[in-house]
DNA sequence: CTCGTTCTATACGGCATCGTATAGAAGGGT
DNA sequence: ACCCTTCTATACGATGCCGTATAGAACGAG
């Protein structure tokens, strides 16, 4: 057959958005079968397990997630330092993305790296090229090392912690903290 | 008998163990009942189901979670607000804890509320007390309730962030940015 | 000591899911 | 048109966990 039915990346493209959903725990083979309209049957033939299945999943998201955001902030790559940070941040405030970039799969997948050290290197990998690209950025309009430092922790944290943190703003909306928070940060 | 050999809250404790190495998914009643070194032929005179424990489990987070940080950062409540923001900082970077009030389990809430509602709802109660309380500690000594906003969002986001982001920080230890971030949050 | 209440151990049926085995469908190459 | 490879459906045993039922152990009251 040329053109299987449920190829190899149906069922880790499913997988991905179950991981986003419930979790890893979520990700179970039969459920991935019926969300595809398909039985089991056929899952066996790409892969040895379930584990396979989770391994191959990180493996697209290493590869997909660490570009995607520079890929985005970089637009046609003329503008200004400030003006790629700017749009950073209205792109993380829009929490957008698909199934393999987006942000909820990347939250799951964090707390998964708290209690697997193979997904947490991993996630290392993928933090550590968004915090060198951030450093960059930083680094062309802040002379000191400490406080470049400072400011890539400070919106790498916003990125994590605006998806988890659920407390209101006194009156303001989510949004405009955000704003507030960008011009504060780019300073 | 009057003293259970394992009583309610025994059961919520090892509950909430579980709840932080593995998420809620771990939360297996047998589980716990090996962990316990018991059966699990007592659980279900204490509790209706595995619901029901997660429920109380909820409760008693809920219950403990929203003041211990408040209380911790308090002390003897005779320093102004910049020294409370200090030692605030000194404990979210030290991560330490019981099994009720540590960070881990905290992680494993926040995760959790992402697809649950009632979780979610339980979270933002805790999340609002906190954050009005760093409130009121910045508006002590900062005039613009705008930039107030802005700094609570980013400690929240840091003591969140702080634990989930992976990436390195250029050669420094995550303590040192810690004490970095925290005189420039302090300025 | 005996009894009754309270807690615990064990056994059971039920359900979901895993991974395997095997047979059937579907389409391309000759 | 035929076969052969590749994908799929179904059935199966095994496992882990839930929640129930029931019998035994522990301890205080009388």
């Amino acid at each position: 057959m040329a053109t299987p039915r449920t190829p190899r990346g149906k069922w880790i493209e499913e997988g991905l958005r179950a991981l986003a959903e419930g979790g890893p725990e979520a990700v179970r083979i039969e459920s991935l079968a019926q969300a595809l309209g398909v039985s089991k049957g056929g899952f066996y033939g790409y892969f040895r397990n379930r584990d396979a299945l989770l391994g191959e999943m990180l493996d697209t998201w290493e590869h997909e997630a660490a570009q995607a955001v520079i890929e985005q902030t970089e637009g046609d790559g003329a503008d200004d330092a400030r003006a790629k940070l700017d749009r950073l941040f209205t792109i993380v405030a829009e929490s957008g993305g698909g199934p393999v970039r987006g942000v909820p799969i990347e939250l799951a997948i964090r707390d998964w790296a708290r209690r697997d050290e193979a997904v947490a290197e991993r996630l290392r990998r993928v933090d550590d090229r968004r915090m060198d690209y951030l450093r960059s950025l930083f680094s062309s309009f802040c002379p000191d090392p400490d406080e470049v430092e400072v400011r890539c922790l400070l919106v790498f944290s916003l990125r994590i912690g605006g998806e988890f943190i659920a407390a209101g703003h006194g009156g303001r909306t989510r949004a405009e903290v955000m704003t507030l928070t960008k011009h504060w940060l780019l300073r």
